[in-house]
DNA sequence: GATGAATGAGTTTTCATTCAT
DNA sequence: GATGAATGAAAACTCATTCAT
């Protein structure tokens, strides 16, 4: 390999080429996942789904986990651009208004991808990693973070991180039952009411 | 779901042996799958570490899953013995005391179980029931909506309810991330004050 | 052990008790057969039939191969037994009543242990025994030897063994198609006259 | 029925290697089964005998009774070719003439693939088709029907079929016994001529 | 003699991964 | 770069048989 070709290889580690084939397989991996579950995933089912040859499958993906992986980082990135999106249309708003417009738009999203998740959360050994959308707590951390600075500013920041920490995860928490397990009984409306109240109260202190 | 033996074996209540058996595989199982994870956990690999072989194993139980399910039972059990205990002392505190004397209990009995409890909700595809300790929250239900109905007796049912599905996922979702994955800085007492405070004003509205 | 023992037991190989557990056996292996096929008929399905250990089981027969040989063995010795009688019953009829009257009562035994054959037939893998019924077939060339020495007697040894090593087997088969697996559209009474008819013919020459 | 792999390759017709793999997993079968026996014919002692991994082998099969079924199937296809063209080289014979060109034929073939008969025949758990060469039988119908349209135009349909159903039968097994367990007293040539005797004797009426 | 818990070799089958073309 | 035939380790599970009680 020439110099050159290191070069230019390193500016643009991914061909316009082999985006295409990455996203194919990727697509082709969620509908499997989402159709058939994580048992019917094996990687030749997802090679054919996507009409690639398994060989070039293992050429864009070292394993099976990576696909998964990649699967679970598209979902977190989706659900993240309309999740910062509403956070910026809701700068304005007061607390309540704000975090409940967040919350309508985080479950909306998570419903959106209700297919992959499901099975992600439910079917996938996950390997040590508790979380499946880690980068979206973190977010909502962030997002949640400033808006406590600007509506009360005087909580310390070891008093702040343990709310943040324990509101976040329960936040998630909820919203993933929302969106993916709500019985049948209970309203998705009032539900979210609820959680905005508990969320912005139980940051108040 | 009762091991495969018993049924057979009607004729004679429970015999001492079987339930030594049973005991050692389930151990065996609870250790394979605390040290080596999931993967790991095949069933040969299980009679190996119990010191039991592969036939007496399947003389036991029906399958692989009935092993992982009577382990998440085990657990379930356990814990729930001592939520039990804690509620029932705590019957006469005042809310908040109640209340974080119980979630103190829980979060005890979950650390006591992180190995398998790490591995079953980390590792062990669930099969379409999200969640790992149904019991524990069902009970948990149970003596919450008892405390509401004592100090706020007013709620209608339909906002209990709807409470009470929110609180209680959030709740043993806290609890979980105290007892298996709280970060080195914050502190474990500190924060089940907070979920208690959050759990007690969440609910009474 | 005393030599008297010994005695005695060489007289009574079988003792009475033995006999009964022996009986049980077979029965029970007899029923699973039929009923469940041979895919079913584990030893230890069989000795649960029996309601008789699965040591007592081994303590009456070797392996399983024998037990399945007994059962074999059994069919063969009770539609003998009807053969038999059929055959002196027929020994004044002239050749055609004769024949005929043996080859009804034959598809009769036959017909009467249709789920055990079919099974022995179909799904038991014989080792090397083509035959399942060895013994009928050589009681009906006695029998049918006998028949032609009386009807034909100059027919040369040879011819005739030929003659019968061909018209057994076929007879045989044709009997068990006819009892076994006959087609909805096809009268029995014809078909026997048929096979009598053959048979007669054939013997002739 | 068709090997596993074809199914995914239906863009190009058949290639040449898929053929071989075939080839050489058949062939290891019929030795296996020929040489050891049924009770020897593991998918993995196949495997082994062709040379070809497991996997391999469950890419072409889709699993163990296809290969089984296909080894039956070949036998049949191969004697059928034989015996098709001795039906067509008849034509012109007399009734007994061209029967027994057709029957000596017939057993020629059977012995040439006495190995796997045998095994087929005396080893292999049918699974309720008693018979294992129901093409040859129908094939052999096909041409006596003719036969008997020819020679004997005036019976009837009913009676045609019974004598039909009957004497296929009976003349396939023998022409497997005298292929495959005639005794050594016997003679080839005199048996057959007594089998062509008899069947046409027998359908004449 | 009777029991039945225990055994473990062996079976079928799957699927992530490799590598020659 | 693409292909897909081939691989083989490993998994879940069965069942004839043994032997201590």
């Amino acid at each position: 390999m020439t110099p050159a070709a290191m070069t230019s290889q390193r500016r643009r580690p991914v061909q316009r080429r082999s985006q295409e084939m990455v996203d194919r397989i990727l697509e082709a991996a969620a509908r499997v996942l989402g159709r058939e579950g994580y048992a019917a995933m094996s990687t030749n089912r997802v090679a054919a789904e996507a009409d690639v040859s398994i060989g070039s499958l293992y050429r864009y993906f070292n394993d099976k986990a990576e696909i998964v992986e990649h699967l679970r980082a598209r979902v977190n990135q989706e659900v993240l651009a309309e999740l910062t999106e509403a956070i910026f249309a809701s700068l304005d708003d007061d607390a309540r208004h704000g975090v409940e417009r967040v919350l309508v738009t985080l479950v909306d999203a998570l419903e959106r991808h209700r297919g992959i998740l499901v099975a992600l959360i439910d079917e996938v050994p996950l390997g040590s990693q508790a979380n499946t959308l880690p980068e979206i707590e973190r977010q909502l951390t962030e997002f949640t973070r400033l808006f406590v600075h600007r509506h009360a500013p005087g909580m310390p920041r070891d008093e702040l991180d343990a709310r943040l920490y324990l509101a976040m995860g329960m936040t998630l928490n909820a919203c993933l039952r929302i969106a993916l397990e709500r019985p049948e009984g209970l309203d998705r409306g009032r539900l979210l009411e609820l959680v905005t109240e508990m969320l912005v109260s139980g940051l108040d202190g």
